[in-house]
DNA sequence: GACCAATTACTGGTCAGACCAGTGACCCAA
DNA sequence: TTGGGTCACTGGTCTGACCAGTAATTGGTC
């Protein structure tokens, strides 16, 4: 009665990486600190420069030392960010993913809006009403909104348009999707929820989605899940844009015109 | 005019990390698919064994790669696995999860099918004739034909349109559902390869969606994909409802009725 | 012919040593 | 004082070697 899974057995770099971890936690390494040489920590640690080396590359990938050439490695200033997901790394890195996400979401909440529409029995649009008026009474509710929640009502009211869809190889696909958006990318989407404009394009949007899945109108509720998701992708990428024009306008502040 | 800030240099490592993570993204490398070895990227890549170790090690951190010495080095499937899920153990055996499963990838391989005749570059067009031309000299062929070896040349050509769409997102969500289809459902579809019809008639379908691609015709292409998808459903549906009656004709010689 | 064990040719993991390329302190001459 | 050169560091990269797992092949036994 074994473990199928793999006991992960602990390589010389992970533990390089890791021990260095612990030190800069510990605080004997502190933030903007130059870290020994790379031959004196060998030597320290007992591993060849490669190892070291990987471990090290590890850590400057994580973002918790910098290395210059001719200089040696410092302690990051600033704690990274947590990323986790792989697919974050991807998303950072090559952010033309994200709308390659979207819009294969896209194309999955049309049908699944359309199917709902189709197949939907009563039992679903009661489930359907009742998550659909949560989230508007939370919308249009005096408290402040938070972004956190706000996006959890949302999320509850397209897993409910799928699960009517009666496809559960749609609600799972779908389900993966958009577990990937939220943690993903929450922080670009908490800006969408935190401006007017585009919330209310929302609302009204979902209030669209909404009818035409009561009144059982399949090409309806395809196209006006359609219309919703590309417009998210397109406020997403104004703010993008804004946020790259906020960082040029930065940079002028710097000096660098 | 110089920066003050760091002007982060291409060192070999990341630059060897960006290349492999390309071609992950652009479906080169796919998930599950063993990379080749230490050795020969390092030959194909021109760089030495330390620095693409180095690299890999930052994919490996990034949860993107995954390795086993004695074996190689893995692209980890970035959406969550199918098999791992509670609910698709339910749906295991149970035949209407076929029917749902190929709704969902009729949506998928239709849109990726267009995209592929939209944005496919002509390099992905050779590749996809190869593949082509590989699948129908093996059909084609005198000798008997394997069910499993045809799925595999019939697999290889649409993840080649699916290459061609150039959306990883979709690359990555229609092969979870192809391994699904493959490891769960793959004896009724067993079935589809040993009839001459079904079989003519998908020859003939995979005829028209390799010329729209090929021809550069999107919609042309997504309504052969779907038209080939939707026929393999209805072929399905009538092989089970002949194994029903033949179910049926069996009891009644039992003296059920 | 079927089965099990040893061989072998791979795979990644690690090491030692070499050399190149930046950095900065130091020293000496103009 | 200042300029330039030297030199002793730093990280960056490469090479070749060997260890340690894995898996297919082989060859023998039953």
């Amino acid at each position: 009665m074994e473990s199928s899974e793999k006991a992960p057995v602990a390589r010389t770099p992970d533990g390089v990486a890791a021990k260095l971890e612990q030190l800069i936690l510990d605080g004997v390494l502190k933030p903007g600190q130059l870290l020994p040489s790379e031959r004196r920590l060998c030597d320290k640690l007992g591993v060849s420069r490669a190892s070291l080396r990987e471990g090290l590359r590890l850590l400057r990938g994580k973002g918790i030392i910098e290395t210059q050439q001719g200089r040696g490695s410092f302690v990051a200033r600033l704690l990274p960010k947590y990323d986790d997901s792989p697919l974050m790394h991807l998303f950072r890195d090559h952010p033309r993913t994200l709308y390659d996400l979207l819009e294969v979401r896209a194309l999955l909440e049309g049908e699944s809006a359309r199917l709902a529409a189709l197949r939907g029995t009563s039992a679903d649009r009661v489930m359907l009403k009742r998550r659909y008026d949560e989230m508007v009474a939370y919308a249009e509710g005096a408290a402040p909104i938070s972004a956190e929640r706000l996006a959890r009502f949302d999320h509850a009211f397209h897993l409910a348009i799928c699960e009517a869809s009666h496809n559960p190889v749609l609600v799972h696909t779908l389900q993966g999707l958009t577990d990937l958006l939220l943690t993903s990318v929450f922080a670009s989407l908490k800006n969408l929820y935190h401006r007017s404009g585009p919330r209310a394009q929302i609302n009204d949007q979902h209030a669209r989605l909404f009818r035409a899945v009561m009144e059982q109108e399949p090409e309806r509720a395809r196209q006006a899940a359609l219309d919703h998701l590309h417009s998210v992708d397109e406020s997403l990428r104004e703010i993008e844009a804004e946020d790259e024009r906020l960082v040029r306008s930065a940079m002028r502040l710097d000096g660098w015109e």
